[in-house]
DNA sequence: GATGAATGAGACTTCATTCAT
DNA sequence: TATGAATGAAGTCTCATTCAT
């Protein structure tokens, strides 16, 4: 409650606020109009810091949008494992919250990170690109975990290879950044279709 | 598989097929490393073009990708219509062929062009971005309307907002752009799981 | 009165036609838009003529300057001599005629050939800018002329070096073609005005 | 004298520095090649700095233009202001300094700027061309001012519309920015003779 | 630690001109 | 004679990154 540093020039001394802000700025830049389109400039505009700045806390552009990449992919990834870790928990509300609270909610919460993850991976090279298709890979196997549950469960029947199984539901799912409207909202009802289709689809 | 002028240098005179070389390549390339990734020069160097060459076909490269778009979306609204059109089909089986060959052979054969249409459609301004949105929500609608033939005949529950039903498939059916590998194949099966899967959710 | 070969396409064949319609056509856009921001190609659609027919017609962009610089300045000097070749004419109205009749209102009804004599002469280079300067001398020889036979004949008085005061009595009557307003129209008058203003500016 | 830090590869940081050694460079080559024909290259090439130091300093080739018109016009509308304040100075004295200081000294001592100012205005557009014009339009006014001061103390008769007199006289001295050599010299006399002959021309 | 001037490579695009048809 | 597809050099401008201050 002192002096409110947000406001004007800068907060003139606080690393951790600059990053966060140069982070924020770029996400919605860059799930908006683009990685290539946006420049360090409308960054460092937007987060009211200079040039040198962005290069005081990151590398390079880049390295910016792997930070990205990286944070949005933990958060979900610790989020979809305390789901399997949920004690107690029953395939079919399993399913249903995976769907529901996971995809559908995030993809819709989280559009600007979605945009760039799925658009932007082009864009990572080398080491960076094997670090983010490993995080990725591990997030699909959580959802074929799920399926697996559900299946020894009895809840579930086996269709076929579980990860064109998986792919497919990721895909309904996800596939809401493309159309959603925040404005709208009804991601919770969205969800709870979409967990309905999938759960009668793959009944045992 | 006979001796084709293609060969070579370029061409000597036949500005259709110079069109359409320049269409290909610049499919291939804005699908695998993005429309701003691809300058005009890579595109003409795969095409055996001058730059010249290029703007004496196209007016600039955001032109070249309203053609990609269009040639891409009017082909598949032509099937889509022939499909609806198909005289004494039957509801499950339209779903069937829509999910199967329309939707999941679709995306599986025209990975470029489904990234393309939908990672580069910021790069579209205006007017053109109104008429690719246009044909889009056409498609859509397509859609639509095979889930209302559906439910008309009974053989469809119906599960609330049809638009949010129709996302669904879409979503879940596209997204095998994103991993399917046409080396391995297997579309046609993936389409029957997939349809399997959305006729058995949406089950009366 | 024969099937009005001017409309649609391009006449024929009437290679003279073709020809004019192109200096015309390239007059107006240099005089109004300059000779660097006018193509070839603007100039060829509005002669309705094609690139193939211009390079038929003239060896270069640059050879069509110079033979538009060479018709309006020809003109001139041809009319720049008539006039000194007028039998008995006085000095007085020798000076007059010049003034209005020549310069004034030639500067006002050829403001295109002036302002592309004027400011593109840059464009021409070596023997073609040799042979543009040298009749651009001849005509202020004229002038310079028109001034000794005033002096000669007592009416003017000796105000120093000709060729300056020539240049001025040029500079006062072409700079019309900055200002002067055609669809106004009254160039006899400011003709007259400036007569008057320069006789008795060198009366004797 | 002393040994200024401007020689060498490039004044290390001396923004105000490159911005003038930009305009220098651009208006030397604007007035003698021209606005067209002056690339970017060129003018960086000439002010020791690189393409992307020009864009750093100026929005664009254009804007640059613009500023060199605005400098220029600027200097002259307050010198022309001076010179209307002067105190107690007659009618005849302002016309004589008038054409002589400011019209012709001007005009030979500012060739570049006054080619530039003449013939790059298609090059300017819309809001610039707008700011160009009117600043133009003051500076004729003044002109017309100084003759109606004339007619007023009965000095000058009054000889028809004041506008295209005052065009007269600006046709008459600026012209000299066509072929003043400065190598030559001898500004001021022919500045005296053109003031002699406009008064004389104007006597009441 | 921060600033912003400067760099330099590379992007898109234009255009006078040539030449196969 | 005429066409217009093709060439290739050159132009304006952008931008990630560096570095003197």
């Amino acid at each position: 409650m002192t002096g409110a540093p947000t406001a004007g020039r800068r907060r003139a001394r606080d690393p951790e606020a600059t990053r966060q802000a140069l982070l924020d700025a770029a996400t919605e830049l860059f799930g908006t109009v683009g990685f290539d389109a946006t420049s360090v400039q409308t960054i460092v505009d937007r987060a009211n810091v200079t040039k040198g700045g962005f290069y005081h806390h990151f590398e390079s552009k880049q390295a910016l949008l792997h930070e990205i990449h990286d944070r949005f992919i933990d958060y979900h990834l610790e989020r979809m494992r305390e789901l399997l870790d949920e004690p107690g928990i029953g395939a079919e509300e399993l399913v249903r919250r995976l769907v529901r609270d996971v995809l559908v909610v995030g993809a819709a919460r989280w559009r600007n990170d979605i945009e760039i993850f799925y658009q932007e991976r082009r864009q990572l090279e080398g080491e960076r690109y094997a670090a983010v298709l490993q995080k990725r890979h591990e997030f699909e196997g959580c959802v074929i975990e799920v399926l697996q549950r559900g299946v020894a469960e009895g809840v579930l029947a086996d269709r076929g290879d579980p990860k064109v199984v998986a792919f497919g539901i990721i895909g309904m799912t996800m596939w809401a950044y493309h159309w959603f409207d925040p404005a709208r909202g009804g991601e919770r009802e969205v969800g709870e279709l979409y967990a309905d289709m999938i759960l009668d689809g793959l009944r045992a």
